[in-house]
DNA sequence: TTTTTTCTGTGCCGCCCATCACATGTTTGG
DNA sequence: CCAAACATGTGATGGGCGGCACAGAAAAAA
């Protein structure tokens, strides 16, 4: 079936299109779902797209030869994934899995590529975001050279914590513990163990799905390594 | 002083410009050098500017707050650095130091900018350089979450080869222990360990400043974890 | 609901690698 | 060409984190 105009208007990334370009483009969209940990998109797949997610969650993954999976990204609703292969052709540089159940609207890549090459603006758009996602990953890989466990997790938090309009900042939904070891080079019980301390001395609440950065600062202050993380 | 013409023909990312558009540009860039170790753009000057290396070897480096180094990829001369910050505006994302003593032809960020919106080539050129860095700091990313620092400094040596016309691959020049440290998270000790293994076992031969991956297969499997890493 | 799967919490053990300290080679620049 | 700075080689030590094993909690499926 082909995908709503008004599901299309939730994808920022779309907002320059005007109407008349907008219907032939939900006719060539699919809407798909799946079910948590299913794989949406894999590096290896012969057909290449353009991912919108609708709604769920998904984390781009991929694995070492070793079997070991590897945490590259977050995509929450509204964001849009799969863009590297549009762009450059390649295949896929990494696997996208749910990590909620979820709904997905896919383009081709040939039609979303056709798409973008008529569109300066999208064309600007999609250039800002590589630009985005390098600085990304070069985060990511920054978080990664810290020697402290405790410390990663502490900058991953952070990464992914957004600000809330009266009160401290929130991470929403909460990762798994694995879904964030995976991302920081950690073991799991190597982040239950760092939670455990970062609740004992109330520097994180979660309540429900939500995690409260009751102490912000004090997070910070772990991040930059001007305090020492706690111990028992 | 302004840049030669035929110095700037060495550079392909300016191949599509024709001759008229190749002389102002010559005109508007400046030759720098710089001594080894010496700092070549860093992540806070005000002034942004994108880089050509002319000759010399750059490193893109970053530093945690504990003041420890991240190595982050290297130049060669022919590249260019700095396209970041003339995409998107935003301050550097890494520093850049002369592994090598170096020359460098530089453009002042507006200008490049408007060199490359007035290029539809060059524009894509650069939408492709960036999606090609992405992969790399990807894959960067992998190597790092490989748990033994020899698969680390295997897959790091087979990045940073380049085939060869006759014989094996190479590497040249040869990174100082250092270096290859702080791109693969080891210590420098750590490096020097694994490179005595790597010689004693003839799987790699250094001479003079090319190193030589006399059994290149052999340091895949590593790479992959097929084998074991050699003991003493 | 009940059942099953997934997620979280915790003790114990072992080993791997960062760190320190210093010796010896090798470049580089004056 | 000499001296100083830098790069490489090597031993000893200890802590930290990964891995295993299993228990209990929570969530999803039936």
């Amino acid at each position: 079936m082909p995908v709503s105009l008004q599901l299309l208007a939730q994808f920022p990334l779309l907002h320059p299109l005007p109407r008349e370009a907008l219907e032939p483009l939900s006719a060539q969209m699919r809407l798909r779902s799946f079910a948590r940990r299913a794989m949406v998109m894999s590096k290896d797949s012969p057909t290449q797209e353009l991912g919108f997610l609708v709604e769920g969650r998904l984390q781009g993954v991929d694995f070492t030869v070793d079997g070991r999976s590897v945490g590259l990204y977050f995509v929450d609703p509204g964001d849009y994934f799969g863009e590297l292969s549009v762009v450059d052709g390649m295949p896929g540089s990494e696997f996208v899995v749910a990590a909620a159940r979820s709904t997905v609207a896919v383009l081709e890549a040939r039609a979303a590529r056709d798409l973008i090459s008529m569109n300066p603006q999208l064309a600007s758009a999609v250039m800002a975001r590589l630009a985005q996602r390098v600085r990304a990953v070069m985060a990511q890989r920054m978080l990664l050279s810290l020697v402290n466990p405790f410390q990663r997790l502490s900058v991953q938090l952070l990464q992914l914590s957004h600000a809330n309009a009266a009160g401290p900042a929130t991470v929403d939904p909460v990762p798994t513990h694995q879904e964030l070891a995976i991302m920081i080079n950690a073991s799991r019980e190597t982040v239950t163990r760092a939670f455990q301390l970062l609740f004992l001395n109330n520097i994180l609440v979660r309540e429900g799905n939500t995690l409260t950065l009751v102490r912000e600062d004090y997070l910070k202050s772990i991040a930059d390594g001007r305090v020492d993380p706690p111990r028992a």
